[in-house]
DNA sequence: TCTGGGGTCCTAGGACCC
DNA sequence: TCTGGGGTCCTAGGACCC
């Protein structure tokens, strides 16, 4: 059996441990710059807020519905996640964290627990012990874990969070329940082929003929729907160094220089050069891009990508921010005003598995000194060694109005309980 | 004025090899 | 009239996830 243990509402959850005041309140969390809404308690779903939804459309609602927003506050929510995921790893030798604030945990050889009392048993001590609130879905699949658990965050009442399926009435009963939308693995592009058949539930979809998912989804839908069926076909999947990483963002303002883009770009570079120390990786091709702001239609568009092969693997902040700059200068237009930029590492492999090359290597001259700045820079605070070609003087803030302390990660911010 | 930031996998088709 | 039969690798595009 599979269990998947989902927090709820993550990240609004995160803020409301420090702020019980909160708790049935509606409340939201904005993206970066506060631009869209990324998460929402269940009042403030009610309260008619959907996903994704633009901050300042949405003023007017938020004020009627006395809601309480939040700009994102990644430090607190990465590690709330990781307490989280630390408690869950006690309950099972075998953890996949599938994302910050979901994990499926194998449960082999757990036959003669009873799993209904180990699924509450789980959801008491996270909620103990971390105060976010979780739900846990329990099944034969990691797939129908997937339906167990939605099962469970709709039914709270009924089920206290955790729901089981074990048995082939409960597995179709659940099945027909199921909307075709939320399966996992059927997206927007999907729904709209299936229901055109008629095809509206799990269910319906578990009795298509294989051909036809074939044809139309592809292995990784007969893979969805063996699963669905009940017999294992997911696997549980093995933590792994990533195949691209990225640093990307949208301005807080419009650049028209060269040389303001020049300082975001170089850092997004050593934030990526970063990203592959951590995981031991070096990359051998970069893409640059930048584009301007498609929402203006009153603004000349423009936008633009180049992938740069490079001369060698590396994982040196300062020969990826110079070829950042390189790819920059090719791809950067005069004339127009630039709202988003990132880079993206690709073709990644391990640091220990480099091939020398007769022409052209990374500087190894590089390594020691990425590696005292890495140090420096984790214990002084990020960013406290730059490259002279970054931001500096750090002339841009990103728009963050409402910024919840980090309570659990700055010792400055640490909640003060009056006596 | 304001609209996020990451990732993964699969397939078809073209270029190339013998 | 008729024009072989295998392969591999790479890329772009499309789908999906949180």
């Amino acid at each position: 059996m599979f269990a998947l243990v989902d927090c709820n509402n993550f990240y609004a959850s995160c803020e409301r441990v420090f702020r019980p005041d909160l708790n049935g309140r509606p409340v939201v969390v904005l993206s970066n710059n506060d631009g869209c809404v990324i998460a929402r308690s269940n009042e403030a779903k009610a309260a008619g807020v959907p996903m994704g939804a633009p901050a300042f459309e949405y003023e007017e609602l938020f004020k009627k519905n006395n809601v309480k927003v939040f700009s994102a506050n990644f430090a607190l929510y990465g590690d709330m996640s990781h307490r989280v995921m630390s408690i869950l790893s006690t309950f099972s030798p075998d953890i996949e964290i599938y994302s910050i604030d979901e994990a499926f945990l194998k449960l082999d050889g757990f036959g003669h627990f009873n799993l209904n009392d180990y699924a509450k048993d789980i959801r008491y001590k996270v909620t103990k012990w971390t105060g976010i609130p979780i739900s846990v879905g329990i099944a034969p699949t990691k797939s129908l874990a997937k339906v167990a658990n939605r099962i469970a965050k709709k039914f709270p009442v009924q089920t206290a969070n955790t729901y089981i399926i074990d048995s082939d009435e409960k597995r179709i009963k659940a099945l027909k329940w199921l909307s075709i939308e939320d399966v996992w693995g059927i997206g927007r592009q999907h729904t709209k082929r299936l229901k055109a058949l008629n095809v509206n539930t799990a269910y319906d979809f578990t009795q298509m003929p294989d051909s036809w998912i074939q044809k139309h989804l592809s292995v990784v839908g007969l893979r969805l729907k063996r699963d669905l069926l009940g017999f294992p076909t997911l696997d549980f999947e093995e933590i792994q160094p990533k195949k691209n990483i990225a640093t990307t963002r949208s301005f807080e303002k419009l650049y028209t220089e060269y040389d303001d883009l020049c300082e975001r770009v170089s850092s997004f570079a050593v934030s990526c050069a970063e990203k592959l120390r951590k995981q031991q990786s070096c990359c051998n091709t970069m893409m640059v891009f930048i584009h301007t702001n498609g929402y203006r239609q009153d603004l000349p568009q423009y936008s633009r990508n180049i992938i740069l092969k490079l001369p060698f693997p590396t994982n040196s902040a300062i020969e990826l921010s110079k070829f950042a700059k390189e790819g920059l200068f090719r791809i950067f237009k005069k004339g127009f005003a630039y709202k988003k930029a990132g880079i993206i590492v690709m073709d990644l492999i391990q640091e220990k598995s480099i091939q020398m090359n007769i022409f052209e290597n990374s500087n190894v001259k590089h390594i020691p000194l990425m590696k005292a700045v890495d140090h420096i820079n984790t214990r002084m605070g990020q960013q406290k060694v730059k490259l002279a070609s970054q931001d500096i003087k750090r002339m841009w803030k990103m728009r963050q109005e409402k910024l919840s302390p980090r309570y659990s990660t700055n010792i400055n911010d640490i909640i003060i309980i009056s006596s």
